[in-house]
DNA sequence: CTGTTAGCGCGTTCAC
DNA sequence: GTGAACGCGCTAACAG
């Protein structure tokens, strides 16, 4: 690269002092007009920029906030990441965006590089390997290092940091109910493995609906899906029970079980209904369209970065960790009947 | 943030100076194994982390690399960012990701913020108004200064420097080509606005298939598509023509442009075909599934990281730009039928 | 084997 | 109104 103009060039070239040139860059009142003016024209021309490391070395603070995800080929995740930029941009901040792909060990490599020092803060959505194994260590010592941490959706309680999440009971609850509404009764959930906590709670409100409505829950209609086997054939398998509606926790999955159902002759919204998670483009392009929990990814990043920045500004406040719940909404397409 | 612990503190604590630190930490053989034992079971101890900032003051680097991209919720460019991301990771760097929002503005504000001295290099993808506005002074400043740049898909000639393609032209031979082999011959076309050249350069493709098979290109079926104004009135209005089969540049057209055809009746693929551009998931879910151009985002975001850091890590050599082509295979689904 | 010095680029304090 | 000195955290060159 070539040579960058500094302070130092500027004071060397025109014969002044490098504080001379600092000041008269920052138009202070120290320095007389005509010398403000000689620097100035000159920085303008020779395009002076100030260089940043040096500054964020001094104020010790980078002025960027890390992101790590799971994954982002997944239309939930990609929303996260635009609307923790926007809020990041808007209060002069950048991010610094990374990927666990779902793995523990990235997780814990790229978490210990992003908190030497550069950047100020960390937004995280734990990778599903790390809720596996349960490991939070490298979190517990983040937030001894009072690094300040916001974890979105994927979320656990170990971690004392705020969080912002949306409500996936509530979400689950919504859409059984919907579906109940349909006139469905043998309801199919296709869902994540256990330890995917946000599989968990949607679950949950799974089958507080169901118990609502008198419904015992059959545990053949529940089918939790590992993504390292082939994800199809497994959502066929539960297309072999007699089942009227689906329910599932990603679009992806209710992508799938609309193909499943209709191979098997299921008029959908007409005898059979289904609804998908994340608002993603899957869930609107495809025909019929699919009713959907819209998890408002992009509300959710943008709060997760203003409170991540409010903590960082404000490091001196005691510490009592938030957490704010986003409440899904249930956005009728057409896999689904009207609510009466 | 809590007080990180530095050299200097060491040095300190243990009675011996930062250089005595520095080296027994990095296991110099100038120190004496006793005193880097003792150093570094300090230093282990209380968990010190070099600072990077620091260090990337002193080496002139950041081990960074900014990526600009015009938007996210768009499976090419989340899958370009994962490509970057991978490869940076492999060589230890890190991505700054921003988004331009398709905007000139932005565009040209968030190059002169990264161009401060906070990464080492550039890989961006031009947003739509600067190739409307057609003003490409913010990149010749940085190439003026010598900072390394990659553009990738969103290209201009004018810009002298690396380069990752798809070929686009061949791309939309071929997807053309498919379409006549389906037996169609009223091929319409859904396109960008002409300054965004990729669309351009599928268009000529387009043609020249249509010529190859000595069929006159009429204006009519193409349609440039303004994304200011409702998408899906003006694909609407190009099935009051006569067609037969539809080529879209991207897939949330042939998404929509499956909807309009299925209303209108006709049967996909038996007597009408449909192919888009970009192997996502609106293109593997819906069905029927689309006939799509693929491509191959991860592999640009590879490629053209891996030529950044090769001009980073290079910087004594001449400057040949280069441009690299990835070629684009069609994906046959079931919205076309099978050539024979 | 260990310590001193200097410098990366900047801004601030305090003399002059 | 201007400049010298210092420090942010680190390391390389040089001294001892």
């Amino acid at each position: 690269m070539k040579q960058k103009i500094t302070i130092k060039t500027i004071a060397k070239e025109l014969g002044v002092s490098t504080s001379t040139v600092s000041k008269a860059l920052k138009d202070s009142h120290e320095i007389s007009k005509e010398t403000k003016e000689r620097i100035q024209a000159y920085a303008d021309y020779y395009n002076y920029k100030p260089n940043s490391l040096a500054l964020q070395l001094r104020n010790q603070k980078t002025k960027v906030i890390g992101v790590i995800l799971p994954k982002i080929v997944h239309h939930f995740f990609s929303t996260v990441i635009m609307g923790v930029e926007e809020g990041a941009n808007e209060k002069g901040y950048h991010i610094m965006v990374c990927f666990s792909n779902e793995s523990y060990k990235k997780e814990v490599e790229t978490l210990k590089v992003l908190s030497n020092g550069s950047v100020d803060g960390l937004i995280v959505s734990i990778a599903s390997g790390t809720l596996e194994n349960k490991d939070f260590k490298h979190f517990g010592d983040l937030v001894a290092e009072e690094i300040p941490l916001v974890l979105i959706d994927r979320v656990v309680d170990e971690i004392l940091c705020d969080k912002v999440v949306v409500d996936d009971v509530g979400a689950g609850y919504k859409a059984t109910k919907h579906l109940l509404e349909n006139g469905r009764k043998k309801i199919a959930l296709l869902t994540t493995p256990k330890h995917v906590n946000v599989g968990a709670l949607r679950r949950q409100g799974y089958e507080k609906a169901l118990i609502e409505a008198y419904i015992k829950t059959d545990p053949n209609l529940i089918a939790e899906i590992d993504e390292e086997a082939n994800i199809s054939d497994q959502i066929e398998k539960v297309f072999e029970q007699d089942i009227d509606a689906v329910f599932a926790v990603n679009e992806i999955y209710a992508a799938k079980a609309m193909r499943a159902a209709k191979q098997k002759g299921h008029k959908i919204p007409e005898d059979f209904s289904i609804i998908g998670f994340t608002d993603g483009l899957i869930s609107r392009y495809s025909s019929p369209s699919i009713t959907t929990i819209a998890q408002h990814g992009f509300v959710m990043g943008k709060q997760a970065v203003e409170l991540l920045i409010e903590r960082i500004e404000k490091e001196s406040e005691i510490y009592k960790p938030k957490k704010i719940v986003i409440s899904s909404d249930l956005k009728l397409r057409e896999s689904t009947k009207p609510s009466s």
